[in-house]
Parts: structure tokens; sequence; C-alpha cells
DNA sequence: TTAAAAGGTGACTTATAATCAGTTGATTTA
DNA sequence: TAAATCAACTGATTATAAGTCACCTTTTAA
């Protein structure tokens, strides 16, 4: 069972793959530390709502398509 | 221009008042502080992905449909 | 093969989230 | 008009997220 940082860094890093860009571009462009971003994406940090933006913003999906993903569905199993 | 911490503590709010229950019973069904409860509802707090989820089983609504508020939407003005 | 680029980790400091024990003010209702 | 009830706020303290760094590993492509 993913939990719910797992899924959130899930899907960030889905997001960012599809955007065809690298942990230090999302960085600059968030405005974050890369390793932090590279942290979140492995499921290490309990993100925050305002970083979360930041990163919304910078891939360019709004919060609520953001969780409208996969991997935030109940019974959701990672392959 | 409401920040994203305003923004989420008026939609907690909201649903809170759609299911009828205090702020205290909130806070006793997600397990957290009264307190605290408090101040995100009035928008002064950055809360973390854990606590939004755990507010939003409380409040038995999804985070993808937690976003899917008037609040959210660009150009929400508060009335 | 190897150099460069990208991703990953552990440890650490700083900032702030979160709790706790209250008080105060507004609103409801007996 | 009291007395509950709830929302809002406070100051002190503890827990933890944010943010940074040095360094390591993996992947990519020359």
């Amino acid at each position: 069972m993913l939990s719910i940082a797992q899924k959130t860094g899930l899907r960030i890093k889905e997001l960012r793959k599809a955007k065809k860009i690298t942990q230090e571009e999302l960085a600059l462009r968030s405005n974050i530390d890369r390793t932090y971003i590279n942290s979140v994406e492995n499921g290490k940090r309990n993100i925050s709502i305002i970083n979360l933006e930041k990163i919304g913003l910078a891939l360019e999906i709004e919060l609520k398509d953001f969780f409208t993903a996969d991997c935030f569905k109940k019974d959701f199993i990672l392959k």
C-alpha cells in the first residue's frame, strides 16, 4: 500500500517525464532544490500545499487534475 | 488574491459546514488538534499532504474532488 | 570504455508545522 | 440573562517539513 507521499511522488515523476524535463529543470522552474524534488518524487517527503502548488505551476497542471490520476485511486497497484 | 492556504482553509470550512460538524468534531475525526484545524480554516497554515489526506478522509472527500471547487479556480473572488 | 548528465542518499541546520493549555468573543438556546 | 457551545486567538513548547550540501550510483551517448 502506497502512502500519500509515495503517490504524490509518483504523480510528479509521471508529469515531469510527460514534459520530458529533468529533475534539475523542474527544480529550476519551481525554484525548489533539485535534491528536494528528488526526495519528493521518491516518496520520502511529506510535501506541503505551497510546494505542491509551486510544482503544479512548474508542470502546468491544476491541483484537481494533479489528483485525478490512477495512482490516487483506491486499490491502485504499482506495476 | 487568496493564497493557496487561504483557499484550502475556505474549502475545508465549506465541506465541514456541509457536514454540519464543528471544528472540534472534525479535529476528533481527523485526529488533528482543534486549534490547528481552526488556523488551517483561517488560511494561516501551510498544511502538508498527509494532514490534507486525514482531513479529506474525515470529511469523506477525495483529493481530486477537494480541489474541484470554485475557490481553487483562477480569478475566484470571495464574496 | 569513459565522460557527462541525470538520478539518488544521508546527514545536517533552519524554519515552521503541530500540539497543548488555556483565554476571549460571538452565537445559540434554556 | 445566564449558561452552554462554538469559533478564534495566544504563548510556550515539541515535532517535523523545508532547504542545503557533499558525495555516490546509474544512465546515456561519444
